[in-house]
DNA sequence: ATCTTGGACACTGTATCCAAGATACAGAGC
DNA sequence: GCTCTGTATCTTGGATACAGTGTCCAAGAT
């Protein structure tokens, strides 16, 4: 019997450029609604049409694009409505994980919390907004990822690239909101640690709406 | 001014294969991990890979077949894992709509189901099982889609696709578990309308856990 | 009888080519 | 100056060709 080899299996240039392009995008490196021509960034990728096609649809599927036939494919560009619906749906599943969690595997999921805490705490402290938002991005998807439902998760995957963006774009460096943000995780954890349900979801809401609100104001301040 | 004009907007063939694709396997068409080659149903279709290969990309993201490397695609085949946090998240889901649904547009949800209701009964009295099955979809994606948050509804479309496919695969023609389900959607509309969430929560988990144990019921019957 | 290995086959992954719709812009007509 | 229209160009939509890889089966060796 040969012990399990660690084989590099290759990805498809598809899933390459997907997970290119889903990096660009979460991480605010294109602008909302920014147009993805099939060429153009097939040629700045060194990739032939057909695998951007793919990516592109499944970016779509995701939610992060736009594709409008015969015109083209686009950044995908949040509305209003789209924060505050993101942010309430956002606050069911993130709600229900967080039960679910508490229930089936407290011990794993505090550790995950825990770490993307310290991960925050760093890029807080070395002034790294982009690093702070993906860290941000890590510490929800932790207890997500422990909540026992693939499907749960996997709903939660496709609208969290698009929070992600939210926040990676409209998030203010070094702002108060950054301080309060860092602090009402904390409380999170506590809380969770203490299986403190009721206080933890008005801890979740608290949190969400708040970032809500700010995402809300970014945008129209963007939008002038 | 010129009166607004219909005009078809032609259908690329790729959303066309995959309207197809998707109709065949949510209503047990194709059975469960049955190959799906991109030449041979290309063929069938009269179509070449390059919509296949798109049309497939859409349906794996939504959960209905799974695309292996150089193997090939496959319709997806549930487990009874997968049949229990379905019907979890299901839960979770169609409870939340119909609370938001109570309280923004009442009226038309009522309505909705209740027009889906009487396909349900019209494919009972003619004993069309997959007629009533596809009305029963329907009749969750009622409240669903007037809940006013797009992002749920989404979420509810992809897991939805699954759960028809378990419905047409799974139920029982004739079956008393047939009547059961319609008496169980009439009391849901009932409570609805008495605004009555208490009871109504307690149908609907109800309903969906009992049709979760069916369906667990008849996929180890079918893997058998 | 069982294990190994070679090769044929089938499938996907990618590139290239052709067709058709959408848009922008320039020029003609008023 | 304004509007309409024709055309040039850019975009995607689809078809086809080819290369690479995994799978299966059968033949040979142990």
């Amino acid at each position: 019997m040969i012990p399990r080899l660690q084989i590099e299996l290759p990805k498809a240039l598809s899933t390459i450029v997907e997970e290119r392009l889903r990096d660009a995008i979460v991480n605010a490196e294109l602008s909302f609604g920014q147009a993805l021509s099939e060429d153009a960034v097939g040629l700045s990728l060194g990739v032939s049409r057909t695998p951007m096609r793919e990516a592109l649809t499944r970016l779509e599927q995701q939610g992060l694009v736009v594709i409008v036939p015969k015109k083209g494919t686009f950044v995908f560009q949040p509305t209003l409505e789209d924060v505050e619906q993101l942010a309430s749906f956002r606050l069911l599943l993130e709600t229900s994980a967080l039960e679910r969690c508490m229930e089936r595997a407290p011990a794993e999921t505090r550790d995950d919390m825990t770490s993307a805490l310290e991960t925050m705490r760093v890029a807080r402290e070395a002034g790294d907004t982009k690093a702070y938002a993906r860290a941000d991005t890590v510490f929800h998807e932790s207890f997500v990822n422990h909540c026992g439902n693939v499907h749960l998760a996997n709903a939660y995957r496709t609208i969290s690239g698009r929070v992600a963006a939210l926040r990676a774009h409209l998030s203010v460096p070094h702002s108060d909101q950054q301080d309060l943000s860092f602090g009402e995780h904390r409380s999170m954890i506590e809380a969770f640690e203490n299986r403190d349900l009721t206080l933890l979801r008005q801890l979740l809401s608290q949190h969400i709406l708040r970032a809500q609100a700010a995402y809300a104001d970014a945008l129209v301040e963007m939008q002038r």
